[in-house]
DNA sequence: ACGGCTA
């Protein structure tokens, strides 16, 4: 039974633009990955096809790069020490789960959301050394990268280069279990960029820095025009960008009034973090 | 050629 509201135009499967199609075989299953668009936005349809069955889940644009994320912490990890994990984005939740069985290993990632039946698709590990999750995670990845070039040219700048700090410690933007008192600060992630070799890339003098908090990042980038130097903040949410501009001689100042907010934000928001990234129990065995 | 998954 399709759920689809809309009965008559378009073409029975919604008039949504198909922005990108790619397709994964994994063992005997099929995936099939299509970064769509409709007036609300944009989204990735990730669809596991068997002989017998088929399901869907809906993953919204800027939670691409979560599932890149998720999707190397699974393949990198160690066997015996990978956590289910639940990521949030907007009203949904995903649900990461390694199983194993008869067949062998595999990741169920299932995805929960308001009025709507849970949606499951199961990927499996592959054969030798998780090359099925390898292979959906290169997938994850070259719509990642191929996405960007959807955003208006005006919009780029060094997004390009965040994701290439990001080979080893995949588990960057989550809170482990084990790290659970740290420091009052720990939903604060800061990546480091690598310089880029690119030509196009040129504006800031090498000293671009991502902090990543919630869904939304933000890139530090020192440059100078005619005026004189300074430090643009630019604020990227999907696929939403805003930037400040600071000239440097009001870099104290701006540096002592976020101080100032820190100490006040201190007593009043004790113990709220804002992560949606968590790891739960179960490991598996 | 599978088939795992709480609906």
């Amino acid at each position: 039974m399709e759920g689809n509201s809309s009965g008559g135009g378009g073409g029975g499967g919604g008039n949504d633009v198909e922005l990108l199609c790619k397709t994964l075989q994994v063992e005997h299953k099929l995936f099939y990955f299509d970064l769509k668009e409709n007036p609300r936005g944009r989204y990735l349809k990730i669809s596991e096809k068997t002989s017998a069955t088929r399901s869907t889940i809906i993953v919204p644009f800027n939670g691409i790069s979560w599932f890149l994320d998720l999707f190397n912490y699974y393949v990198n990890s160690d066997d015996q020490d990978v956590f289910s994990k639940e990521l949030q984005l907007d009203t949904k939740v995903f649900y990461f789960d390694v199983g194993e069985n008869r067949r062998g290993r595999f990741l169920k990632v299932s995805e929960a959301s308001v009025s709507r039946n849970r949606s499951t698709i199961i990927v499996p590990a592959g054969s030798a050394r998780d090359d099925g999750w390898a292979a959906f995670r290169n997938i994850l990845a070259e719509i990642n990268e191929a996405s960007r070039l959807f955003i208006s040219p005006n919009q780029q700048t060094s997004e390009t280069s965040e994701r290439l700090g990001l080979s080893d410690d995949v588990g960057a933007g989550f809170i482990s279990s084990h790290s659970s008192q740290s420091a009052p600060t720990a939903d604060l992630t800061i990546e480091r960029t690598i310089d880029l070799p690119a030509a196009d890339e040129v504006s800031n003098l090498g000293v671009s820095k991502v902090i990543r908090v919630d869904q939304k990042r933000f890139f530090f980038d020192l440059g100078n025009n005619n005026r004189g130097h300074f430090l643009r903040i630019s604020e990227v949410a999907g696929s939403d960008r805003s930037s400040i501009i600071l000239p440097i001689s009001g870099l104290k100042q701006f540096y002592e009034m976020v101080g100032h907010f820190v100490e006040i934000s201190k007593d009043r928001f004790e113990g709220i973090t804002g992560a949606n990234v968590r790891t739960i129990d179960s490991p598996q065995r």
